[in-house]
DNA sequence: ACCGTTATGGACGAACGAGTCAAGAATGGG
DNA sequence: CCCATTCTTGACTCGTTCGTCCATAACGGT
């Protein structure tokens, strides 16, 4: 009936997704994302109606698929939680120090930029933190529940510290924090954790 | 033997990082702060050079200002050392619960945004984090000499955690996290540092 | 009082970027 | 084979913003 599209959506967005994540939302460019893309600027408007409805899709995708790894690292069975909550909170750490262009989390870039102005970044990005939370709290329960971390412990309250540990890995990476201090970090944390009396 | 400026430079540069600071630098016009001001724009490029000069004097006296403020707040003698640091944790939390903009720090927002493409603003967040930390490190020290803190634990790696925390708490709370989540986040931070064996 | 020097402020130039539009192209059903 | 429909392309408009320029103003030394 009609002609049908030429460019794959997905593809798109994870082309705009590079440029925003490396240039910020107002120093890109609609036109550096449709030379980057290879359309024309009549169908990315067309596709996706304009910049901001643009970074908006961009923005929930990618929430979404942070909020969708973190979920498979952590999810298992309680006698690996402490395991998997070790390895994430150690490859969060490797991820930051590896990311040498030093743009950090597009969630926390994108966040920074615009929470204070655009009310749906800010929704999202509340969300997908909480989301993050709820993940680390049921994953440190688990520890609990194993004998891993002590039992009087309010999983929340733990939850949300590692949360902070692992943002502030991020922060200080973009500052320049070196691989050894990341990882410093990340292993302190660990240690920090209070172990159940034996 | 020449005209004086009618302003004060020191005023020009607060009123130049709130604005940036509320809108970051992409985002920032030059005439909007020359409107704040009540200057022209002449005398603003006649004064600063240009908007990244301008942005680079901002967030050096940003930068500056933050590091003096924390360096008040931490100096001292060794007894009431693990005070200041309570106090402090506590202090940047209640800060950022305060910060209903959710504007954060200039410093992170400021790396955040162009950490990646300009190596004078990386350069300088880089500075003011090794200074920070330095702080919380002498703190921490202080705390083991008094026994707050246990002597066996490495109090550069310690207050690298601390660090990490605090950029956390802020990070959290551009995310929309609410006051008693930071906290709490502060209140675990200093119940799991570990305390000496007594 | 004069004059060289520096500050002021607003008009101006030039570039740039978001979004629009119209003409043409690709598709499948009739 | 034709047509309605949707996609594509890139030139165009229009507002915006950085930075400049220049006529004018305010100083202090001589």
């Amino acid at each position: 009936m009609a002609r049908p599209r030429k460019f794959d959506e997905q593809q798109v967005l994870d082309t705009a997704r590079e440029r925003f994540w490396s240039g910020g939302y107002a120093a890109t460019r609609m036109e550096d994302i449709a030379e980057a893309t290879g359309l024309g600027k009549g169908s990315l408007y067309g596709a996706f109606g304009g910049k901001q409805e643009l970074f908006h899709r961009v923005f929930d995708d990618y929430c979404g698929s942070v909020v969708d790894a973190v979920s498979r690292q952590l999810r298992g069975n309680d006698e690996d939680a402490y395991a998997r909550l070790s390895a994430h909170v150690y490859a969060v750490a490797a991820a930051t120090a590896a990311d040498t262009a030093h743009r950090g989390c597009l969630l926390a870039k994108g966040a920074a930029e615009l929470a204070e102005h655009d009310e749906t970044v800010a929704k999202r990005a509340r969300a997908a933190i909480e989301a993050l939370q709820a993940l680390l709290e049921g994953d440190i329960a688990a520890c609990q529940r194993n004998g891993d971390i002590a039992a009087d412990a309010d999983p929340g309250k733990l939850a949300a510290l590692v949360l902070a540990v692992l943002r502030g890995i991020e922060a200080l990476g973009k500052a320049g924090a070196s691989e050894e201090t990341l990882t410093d970090i990340a292993g302190t944390a660990l240690a920090v954790l209070p172990r159940p009396a034996r």
